[in-house]
Formats: structure tokens, C-alpha cells, sequence
DNA sequence: TTTCAGTCTGTGAACGCTCCCAGACGTTCC
DNA sequence: GGAACGTCTGGGAGCGTTCACAGACTGAAA
């Protein structure tokens, strides 16, 4: 790579002084408008561009914003969710030239690699992603003082890190009523894990609205996977065989129901209805395609940059954001 | 953020030289066990932690590398290889202490930005994905001596870009071959965009096994969305109603081919049987689950990973790496 | 003893930027 | 006419490293 021009050569070709020049890459006041033409001249000429290192050197700012996933790493990704939020970020900070470095926080290791990467001042804010309740990743990044957000509430820290998140117990509760309107009955869920804001506040929303109706026997926990689904889906129809509905936490845990209940000779809808959660891409491939809770995705994404941009900015404490869901109807139920 | 302990306060716990310091956190020879031994007691005492900055700024080496996707903005993402590809890459990377950056490069303002962030010596690498054939960017990223290595080849810098990718070709051969075995007269085939390598080899590998069969026809392309999987099908359909399978050069676009199949009342594998292509998530869910070919996509990252690693490391050219493909065999043919 | 090679250490000089201070200019106002 | 203020500019200092060099100390060979 050929040798880069500095401020050093910008400010030679503009015949001012490396100062002017910073001035004017600061956007700071006092640089004449003669002298603010020759530098943006010379900068086009000589093709200029800062050298990130040495000004984060002494600004103590990084320009990058690094975004935690705190799953298991066979199970990252494997939620379609991830993507839109990824996408989302990278665009929104882009804008302002804030580039997105992502880590791992699968096991013990990883996170010490997180905590040890921003403790070593390398990104300017975190963007917690699916972190679990009592994540001690969590309490020290909360010590070092680093602006962060997390997408979706941290569970237990719902006061101290802020967050974005859909209403997770409001998309719960109008899917349950949904499926009583229906004339459903006997109606059963899975959840999500119980360290997880969605895992808690979906099975909250359910209780909501059946009351004493949502015993312990209609109750399945899972992890947010297929397969776990699969699962917990034999597990309900066993221990409770004349379920006819069963409100599922996600779309990825629903399809894996789908599969168990034809698997057990059980029509959707007619025999079961299936509710679901997301409204993520496998909503609409699986057979029958799910009515299912759609979650304002980007807009979560969308507010928790903002959030975050707004912590490193350096407002003062900023307040949790949460977007409303919508029923959609297809034709699990 | 307290203050930081430099390098300075380690040597002075230590009571040794900066140089000292410096030397044991490269691993440099010459320094002796006593040394050793007092400056990493002091590193571990004190906290230290080496500012990546200041060592950039000297080496000319940023310990990042960055993955960039060339798709359309609404698109990134929506194929759920790029997630297997990400969380490997963050890893192996990882593992080196090397952080991962994500950029989108969707329209030509993203693209511009790449390339101000490569030129202003930001990475030490590129990972490019999904990159296009005749991307400008690609030019300016090669002009520039980057380290740059791509997960699929790029159409027309085979011989420039280095690369690691399944064996795309033998892969459309291995299922249109079985397709033919199961008897099948009239097959189709839906292709991926044109200037993809995906799209241009499993074209390829249909037409070495149909050879004069294959005609243009039985040939239509997708963009590897379901919605274009889905419009394909419907014009294939149209032109040629009596086809008994086709062969669709992804699963999510087979996904929208079997929808649009069902919707024309056809059944699935008896009247038209049904080839995917990737052996995604999306394959195990649709109904009936897909018969596809499934791509070690796992160990192509890890390739790439291992290409780009190399190629910063400053060993010589690498040579591409293909990997096989395998048959999977499900319902849909 | 001198010479030499090898090991180990400290120090000044970069790397490319921003910050701060001093000073040169106007103006305006008493 | 000079004080006071706002605008604009240049340059030194410093951010935390690594690198190259010089020098000190060993032990072995001549």
C-alpha cells in the first residue's frame, strides 16, 4: 500500500498549518472561508483521509460501536431475528460513520474477550443483544462506565442498562385472547427460556388473560430452537392430550410444534391451533403458515441505535422504549 | 472511565524500561526470565491492557478485518448462509484476537464508504461476500493491495480474488443426476442471479447432465428470494405445464417453487419433484421437506477465514479451495 | 589480555492526530 | 488613542505504542 498523505501533506498543499486542517475536519468555528476552500481543495487533491488510530489516540473516541451476542454459538443466528437487527444497526450507525465490530459471548472466554476489548477502549458504546439474566459479562461492562443498550430488556437489569423491545406480554396477551375468541378451550404454551425477557413476559401476557386456566400442565418450556419445540410439543400432548390450541413463544419453536403435532395425527387448525411469535421468514413457509405476533423488528433495532447513539453522545440516562405488536392472522389458527 | 494504566506504569511497577515491556508483550527474544516474569506480574497487578490505537499507529496494523456484503439492502441477510459464515468468521477470528467489522455495501454510498474505510488503512483485511460480478468496488479494493479473500468466488477475479466455495457445479450435477434417476422426463431448473457464481455453475452442472435437454425452455432465473422463486415457478409452469421436476439453485427459492406448485394444484414429489439447493434451515420446514444439496458451508468460511489469515500474514499468493457437495435426501424428489 | 559474539536493557524518535496557548489581526466602544 | 473583544492562525506538547540503536554485561575464543 503506497504511502498515505497525512495532515501533514494537506496542510503543505493548502499552505496552511496542520491546525486550520484540523479545524476544518472538526467542523470547528474559526477557519476563514478562504482558508476552509483551500483545505477542502487540497483534501480532494491529495486524496486525504484521516488516520482513525491517531486521532482516537488522543480523542479517547473509537468511531465503532461493538454489538454482543450472547448465545450459544451453535444457536446464534439460527433466530432469523438476529438479522434484521444486524442490518438495521450497521445501516443506522454507517450514517454517521460508526462502524459495527461484532463478538461472540457464548462461553466464559468469549466474554472475557468482550469485557477485555472494551475495557482496552476499543469501541465508544455495546449493544447487547439476547443477554441473559445474571450474565456477570454484564455487570462489569455496567462498571467500566461504557455507554450500552440492549435490544430487548436485560432481565434483572431493566433499570440500569436501557433498552428497546417490543411489548412482549401485550403481543401475548392478544394472541391468547385471539385464540379464546376462537372458542379454543383447552389452551396450552410454550415459552421461551425463563432468563429471557420474551421466555418471562410472553407467559406473563398468557396468564394475563386465562387466569387461573393457565396451570402448571398446559405450561412447556423451551430455548428458542426447532428442536426444542419438537419437544416440548410431545411433552404437552402427552401430559395433556385433549389440548386444542397451544400459544407458542417463537415461530422457529412453533414450526418445530407443527412438525410434532402431524407427526401425532393432529390437523392444524382443526384439531390444534398454533399461535406464534415473531412474525419472522419461517412464519410464512411452514404448512399451514402461522398466524403469529409480528414484532416491530426494525423499529426496535431503529430505537435501540438510537438509544445508544444518544448515551455516547452524552445526554444524560435514557428511557427504555416499547413498541407495540399486531396479530396476524394465517391459518394455524 | 478511570484512567487507564499505559505502559509506562507497568514498566514502573515492574522496574524495568518501556522496551521491556513492549518486548514481552510481542514476544519478543532477549529478554531475560527475571524480566519476564516481574513485567507480567506487573500487567496482571496493574490491569494493563495494550491500546490498539497507539499500536496501529506504529505498526500499521489494526488487528480487525472486515466482512463486507454486496446484496441490496432489503436483501442482506434474508438467505440464512450468511448467518453460518458470520458467527465461523467471528470465531476463527476471534481466536486470534483479530475483531470482525461488518459493512453493508447495498448501494453505491455504502460502497464508497468500504473503500474509504479500507484506503484509511482501517483493516487488515476484507472478506468480501456475495459479491457481484463487475462491482467497481472490488477494482478499487484490489488496486489498494488489501489482503482480501471472498467467501464464493467473484465472478471474473477468479484468478485475483482468492476464494473458498463448494463445489458448485459437481453439486447441480449430483442432483440433477438423481433427479433423472428417479425418472424424471422433463426437468426444469430455476437459476440463481447471472452474475453470481452460484447462479452461473449450478446452471453449469444441470446442463452437463441434461446436455441438449436442457433447453431454454426448462431455464428460468430467481434473484435467490422466496418471492422470486415463487414467479419463476409460475412462469415455468406456464411455458412448459407438463415438467415432472425441477431443480432450484437454493432452498429459500425452492421454498417459494413449491409454494406456487400447490397453489397450481401439483403434487409434490408425484406430479413435479421438487431439487433445492444449500440444505438451509428453511429445507427441514417446508412441506413436504426438501430434497437438496447440502454445502459444507461451514468449512467454506472456515477456508475463507484461514485464505485471508494467510494472506495478511504476508505468506505468498493461496490458491482457491472448492469443497464437495452431498445429497440429502428428503420428500420433495 | 584482548576480541568477539551473543544476550539483555534503556532511551530517543517516530507514528498522525487533536488540544491548547500565544499571538496577530480586525472591530467596536469608551 | 487605547482597551476590550471576537476572529483567525501557527506551532508545541502529548496521546501510548513500537522500533532502531547504543550500550552494558556475559562468556568463550584467540
Amino acid at each position: 500500500m503506497a504511502k498515505r498523505p497525512t495532515i501533514h501533506d494537506v496542510a503543505a498543499a493548502a499552505g496552511v498549518s496542520r491546525g486550520t486542517v484540523s479545524r476544518v475536519l472538526n467542523d470547528d468555528r474559526y477557519v476563514s472561508p478562504a482558508a476552509h476552500a483551500a483545505v477542502r481543495r487540497a483534501i480532494a487533491e491529495t486524496g486525504y483521509i484521516v488516520n482513525r488510530n491517531a486521532r482516537s489516540l488522543v480523542t479517547q473516541r473509537t468511531g465503532s460501536v461493538v454489538m454482543v451476542l450472547s448465545e450459544p454459538h451453535e444457536k446464534v443466528f439460527e433466530d432469523p431475528n438476529y438479522s434484521t437487527t444486524i442490518r438495521t444497526a450497521i445501516r443506522r450507525l454507517g450514517e454517521r460513520d460508526v462502524s459495527l465490530v461484532i463478538m461472540l459471548a457464548g462461553d466464559d472466554g468469549d466474554r472475557e474477550r468482550v469485557v477485555r476489548y472494551v475495557r482496552g477502549g476499543h469501541a465508544d458504546g455495546v449493544l447487547l443483544m439476547s443477554t441473559h439474566a445474571g450474565d456477570p459479562m454484564v455487570d462489569e461492562l455496567e462498571s467500566m462506565r461504557i455507554p450500552a443498550v440492549a435490544c430487548g430488556a436485560v432481565v434483572g437489569k431493566e433499570n440500569v442498562i436501557p433498552y428497546a423491545a417490543a411489548d412482549d406480554r401485550e403481543g401475548a396477551r392478544q394472541m391468547t385472547r385471539y385464540l379464546v375468541e376462537q372458542g379454543r378451550r383447552k389452551i396450552a404454551t410454550i415459552t421461551g427460556p425463563m432468563d429471557t425477557p420474551g421466555g418471562i413476559q410472553r407467559l406473563e401476557g398468557f396468564a394475563d388473560v386465562l387466569g387461573r386456566k393457565a396451570s402448571r400442565k398446559l405450561i412447556e418450556h423451551g430455548d428458542w430452537t426447532q428442536l426444542s419445540g419438537e419437544s416440548a410439543m410431545a411433552r404437552l400432548l402427552e401430559r395433556t392430550p385433549d389440548l386444542d390450541a397451544v400459544f407458542v413463544a417463537s415461530d422457529l419453536m412453533a414450526a418445530g410444534a407443527l412438525s410434532t403435532l402431524r407427526a401425532a395425527g393432529r390437523r392444524v387448525p382443526d384439531d390444534v391451533a398454533v399461535g406464534g411469535f415473531d412474525d419472522s421468514s419461517v412464519a410464512a413457509t411452514t404448512h399451514p403458515p402461522l398466524t403469529t405476533i409480528r414484532q416491530p423488528l426494525a423499529d426496535v433495532a431503529e430505537e435501540t441505535v438510537r438509544l445508544l447513539l444518544a448515551l455516547i453522545d452524552g445526554g444524560g440516562p435514557v428511557d427504555p422504549v416499547i413498541l407495540p405488536t399486531r396479530l396476524i392472522v394465517r391459518e394455524s389458527a
